[in-house]
DNA sequence: CATGCAACCAATTTGATATTGGTTGAACAC
DNA sequence: GTGTTCAACCAATATCAAATTGGTTGCATG
C-alpha cells in the first residue's frame, strides 16, 4: 500500500497544500513558524522543512531567517538603495532621466503649486542671484528645484525626485572647474528660472514643462562644454 | 560695567562660539549633550539652551530630540526609504505618478529596446494570457512592465521604476476582490499590452507613450469600480 | 518679570533577550 | 550503506525595556 504508507515529508506536503488551498491566505501574509507547524501537523520539523522547500521551489511561498515564512513570491532585491544605484549609473543617464522626469514635475507643479510655494521659489531665485560663491548658488538652485517638486503636492513623486537628486549628487562628474569665482549676473539659469516660475505662477502647464526642458538642455550643454574644456 | 557683567546665557553663547571657531568641527559631527555642556561651561542648562537656540537660528547647527546637536544645516528629510514613502503616500498618488512616469518610460523604450527585450515582452504577454490564477496573471503583468522599463537601457530610470513599483505593492489598496477566478480571455489588458509592445517594436515613441497612458487609465478606472463595488 | 531650577515628556538609541529559518552531526531504522 | 529523525546549535531578525537626548512646563527666587 505505497499510496497510504507515504512518509512524513509527503504527508506534511499534502496537508500544507490543503491548508493553503483552503485558507486562501492573502499574499505576503505570514504563516505559522516551522516549529508550530510541526505540532499542528504531527510530523517532525525536518519533514515540515522538506514540504516547505517544495512549496518554495514552486513559488507559492518564500522564507527568510529571523523573519518567517510568507505567502507569494519573494520581493525583488532592493535596488532602490542610493549607493547601489550610483554604482550602476553614469552622468549621461542622470541627465537623460532628469530630462524625462523634471519637465513632468514642472507641469504638475503648474497645476498644484500654492501661493506659498511660488513665494518660496521666488525667494530661492533672489538668494541664488545674491550668492557670493558657486557653492551658495548651487545650494539655492537645488532648493528651487526641490520646491518645484514639493509643489506638485505629491509625496511619492517628491520621493522619486529626492532619489534622483541624491544619485545626481553622488555620481562622479569629474572635477569640473568654474572659471569664475561666482555666477555672472547674466548667468543663463537666472532667466530660465524666472521663466519657469512665471509659467508655474500663471498655471501654464505646457509652458512650465517646456521651460524646464530647455533649462535642463542648457545645463547639460554647459556641463559638456566644461568637461571638454577640462579634458 | 555692563560689558563684563553679561548674564549666563550670553556667556555661554560666547564660549560656544569660541569653541566652534577653534575646533573647526566637520559638518554633521555631534557635539556634547546639553547636560554635558552645562557642566563644561559652568552655567545652567537654560543658558546653554538659549545659546544653542541662537546658534541654531544662525544656521550653524541643528538639534533633534533623542539624537543630539549637530554641526551644519539640518539635512533634508530622507524620503528615499520605501517604508517612509509608503507611509506618506496613498493609492491616488501612486496612480498619478505611474501615469506621469510610465508613459515616458514607454517612449524611451520605443527608442532603445533591443530585439531580445521585445521577445521577452511577448513571452510575458503569452504567459499572462495562459495564467490560471489572478496571482499568476499579476506576476507576468508586473514582469512585462518591468521589462519595458529595463528596455530603456537606463539603470537609473529602472531604479526609479522599481521604487515606484515597491511602493505600489506596499500601499494598502483595501481588500479588492476579483469576481472571477482568473482573467477573462478578453480582459482589457491583453489588447492594451499588445498595442503597447507593437508600438515599441515599431519604434513609434509617441504611440508607445499614448498607449501606455490609455492602459493606465483603464487600469485605474477598473480599480475604482472594484473599490466602489466593494464599498 | 526675567532667571534658575527641577521634574517631566516624547523621540531616539542602545542593548539584552527571544524568535525564526538554516545547518550540522550523531542516533536510528530499513 | 542509505536515508530519516532528532536535538542542538548558528546567524539573521524581531521585540521590548532601559537609558539618553532635546523640548516643555511649573514653581521658586531675586
Amino acid at each position: 500500500m505505497a499510496l497510504i504508507e507515504e512518509n512524513d515529508a509527503q504527508s506534511a506536503l499534502t496537508q500544507l497544500r490543503a491548508y493553503l488551498a483552503q485558507q486562501q491566505l492573502p499574499v505576503n501574509s505570514r504563516l505559522p513558524t516551522e516549529r508550530e507547524l510541526c505540532q499542528a501537523l504531527g510530523v517532525t520539523r525536518t519533514a515540515v522543512r522538506k514540504a516547505l522547500a517544495t512549496l518554495e521551489a514552486e513559488g507559492q511561498l518564500w522564507r527568510h531567517v529571523g523573519k518567517g515564512t510568507f505567502v507569494g513570491t519573494r520581493p525583488i532585491e532592493d535596488l532602490t538603495d542610493i549607493a547601489t544605484i550610483t554604482g550602476r549609473t553614469n552622468p549621461v543617464e542622470v541627465m537623460r532621466t532628469r530630462q524625462l522626469i523634471e519637465p513632468e514635475i514642472a507641469r504638475l507643479a503648474a497645476l498644484n503649486a500654492t501661493g506659498r510655494d511660488i513665494e518660496e521659489m521666488r525667494l530661492c531665485m533672489a538668494k541664488s542671484r545674491a550668492a557670493d560663491t558657486w557653492r551658495q548658488y548651487e545650494s539655492w538652485d537645488n532648493r528651487l528645484h526641490r520646491v518645484v517638486a514639493e509643489s506638485t503636492q505629491n509625496k511619492l513623486l517628491l520621493a522619486l525626485f529626492d532619489t534622483l537628486n541624491s544619485v545626481r549628487r553622488a555620481v562622479a562628474w569629474g572635477r569640473l572647474r568654474h572659471n569664475k569665482p561666482r555666477p555672472d549676473p547674466d548667468h543663463h539659469s537666472f532667466a530660465e528660472h524666472e521663466a519657469l516660475v512665471e509659467a508655474i505662477a500663471e498655471r501654464d502647464m505646457e509652458r512650465a514643462a517646456q521651460t524646464m526642458r530647455r533649462h535642463l538642455e542648457t545645463v547639460e550643454s554647459n556641463l559638456l562644454q566644461r568637461r571638454d574644456a577640462a579634458g
